[in-house]
Formats: C-alpha cells, sequence, structure tokens
DNA sequence: AGTTTATAATTGTATTATACAACTAAATTA
DNA sequence: TAATTTAGTTGTATAATACAATTATAAACT
C-alpha cells in the first residue's frame, strides 16, 4: 500500500495506472507525431480541430489552450495558413490582433483526418464491450479534467 | 451511429475517446518530456525502467521494444551510461555485442523519480474511487495490448 | 499631446528527439 | 578465404519546441 494524504491507496492500480500511461504516451507520441495520417500532422490536427470546434481564436488565445509558447504556434499556423486550411480575420478594433479562422478546405481536409483517426480506433476497440468503451472514455475524460489543476 | 464491419458503435463514445486521448498525448509530451522532474527526461526514464524491470538488454533489442530506430536507443544508453545510470555487459561470445545494466546509483535516480511520478499521479487521482482507479487502469492496460496489433 | 509602457504577433536562434544513411568491427556463410 | 550479415556508433537532416529580440499597435501616464 502507498498511503498519501491519510488516503490508502492500492499501489498496484498506481503503478498500473503509471505505467500504462507511460505506455501509451511513447507510442502515441512515436506513431502520430510522424505517421501523419494524409496531410496532418498532430499539432496541425489539433489546431484545425479546435478552431473548427471552437470556432476562430488568435494564437494567444491558442497557445494558452494548448500550453505552448505563442510563437510554436504561430508558426503551426502561419503553415496552416500557407497550405490554405485557416485564414485570418483582422480585429477591427487592435491592428495588431486577427483570428484564425477554418477554411471550406480545411474543414475538408480535418473531416477526412479525424474520420480515419476514428477508423482507425475505432478498428481498436471494436471489440470491446459497449459499456468499456464508454467507462473509458469517461474516465479518460476525467482524468485530463483533474490534469488541468 | 458509426456503422463499422457490421458493428454499431456509439459515435460519442468513440469521438470522446479519440478527443480526450488526443488531449491526454498532448498534454502529456508537452509536459513530461520537457520538465524532467529530477535530472530524468521521458525517455532515460522509460529506458531506465525497462531496464530496471526486465534486466539487461542490448540497444537492438530496446529499440524494437520501444519502436525506435537502434541509433536513438544508442544515444539515450550513451547519455545514461555516461551519468553512470547504465552499465555494459560485454557478451562474452559476441564481440560485437554488450548488454545494459542499470547500475545501483540508476536504480536509486530511477527509484526516486518513479516515486515523484507516482505522487503526483496519486495527487491527480486521489479522490477517485477505488473501483474507478482499477477500471482506469485496466481499460488503459487492455487498450495499449489492443495497439499492439 | 507626447512619451512611456504594455500587448499581439513574428522572426531569429538554440535545443532536443528522432530517423536515415554511412561506417566499423565482428561473426557467419558460401 | 572472401562475401555477407549483424550489432552498434557516428554523421547529417528534420521537426517541434522554447526563449530572446524585434515590429507594430494600443493603452496609460504624465
Amino acid at each position: 500500500m502507498f498511503v498519501l494524504r491519510g488516503y490508502r491507496m492500492n499501489e498496484n492500480h498506481l503503478e498500473m495506472i503509471e505505467l500504462e500511461l507511460a505506455i501509451l504516451i511513447r507510442r502515441a507520441t512515436n506513431l502520430s507525431s510522424n505517421k501523419k495520417l494524409g496531410s496532418l500532422d498532430r499539432s496541425a490536427y489539433l489546431l484545425l480541430r479546435r478552431i473548427a470546434n471552437k470556432g476562430a481564436a488568435g494564437v494567444k488565445l491558442l497557445a494558452e489552450e494548448f500550453m505552448l509558447d505563442i510563437s510554436t504556434i504561430s508558426r503551426q499556423a502561419a503553415s496552416l495558413e500557407q497550405k490554405g486550411f485557416l485564414y485570418r480575420i483582422p480585429d477591427p478594433l487592435d491592428g495588431r490582433s486577427y483570428k484564425l479562422d477554418i477554411t471550406e478546405l480545411g474543414k475538408s481536409v480535418f473531416k477526412e483526418h479525424m474520420e480515419a483517426r476514428l477508423k482507425r480506433l475505432s478498428e481498436i476497440i471494436e471489440e470491446w464491450p459497449d459499456e468499456e468503451r464508454e467507462v473509458f472514455g469517461k474516465l479518460l475524460k476525467k482524468f485530463n479534467e483533474s490534469l488541468i489543476l
């Protein structure tokens, strides 16, 4: 048992989670950052998804949300803009500022990419009972929400 | 619904898993690869753990297990050797070959690092009911095992 | 109003993890 | 014994990132 803050936590489960997270993350970084399904690398995909789902945003906000440096987002956005997947909307009240929104081309490339990802994922978990998929999704979400702190 | 190979899969759960995995992976790569708790970066930690848990191994085997290029492991190992965390055991039957094993110093650094990781993780999930932790660990494991294919 | 300070974004530079290719030395095979 | 294969290293290139310097604009303060 691993005693912490008065809680007794089953050390096996703790270590299991730690190990499996590490494995997952190693694999995922080595797969998805290199093997770009289609034309999108992981950062590009995440950026497009953010904008497709939650609407136009400036690089500063995006950098905060992604916990990346502004310069990093600036370059990623420039690359996606250059490819015609994003376009700039100047801020009429602030000449320094603009928002990035997704183009129709961006939407279609994003959609295709997402479908490929979902298909791959659904193949991985297709044998799982539906309840397990549901619980897995919810626990991942809960874990991520706890991580925010 | 997302129909695939004759299965009807609840699209919400599929998309939830996809989204939460992406978030988790983005955060994890940006946190753990940079913020090295103590003196170990993520690759070094994983390498030490592999050897601490499963014993000495050569770079070729390690590269296969980690799905990395041999040259990458060779450099990571050289760095850990230089720091005194790993040492070489020459293969008496093959002059080209050797195995990497962990030193006492390596063990102690690894142990300290792992404890810090476990502590951080246990803080994240300390409020979770024990059953959820158990299920989360098992589903992560199952997911990783499915990924092997 | 004019000067200073703060802000949004870009660009320059360095670092790091990685892959691939070229290479070295040793073992195996023909 | 020569040719080939294998284990590992080293050279080189790439990509994602952070940090620092810079530019242009806006806001705040005399």
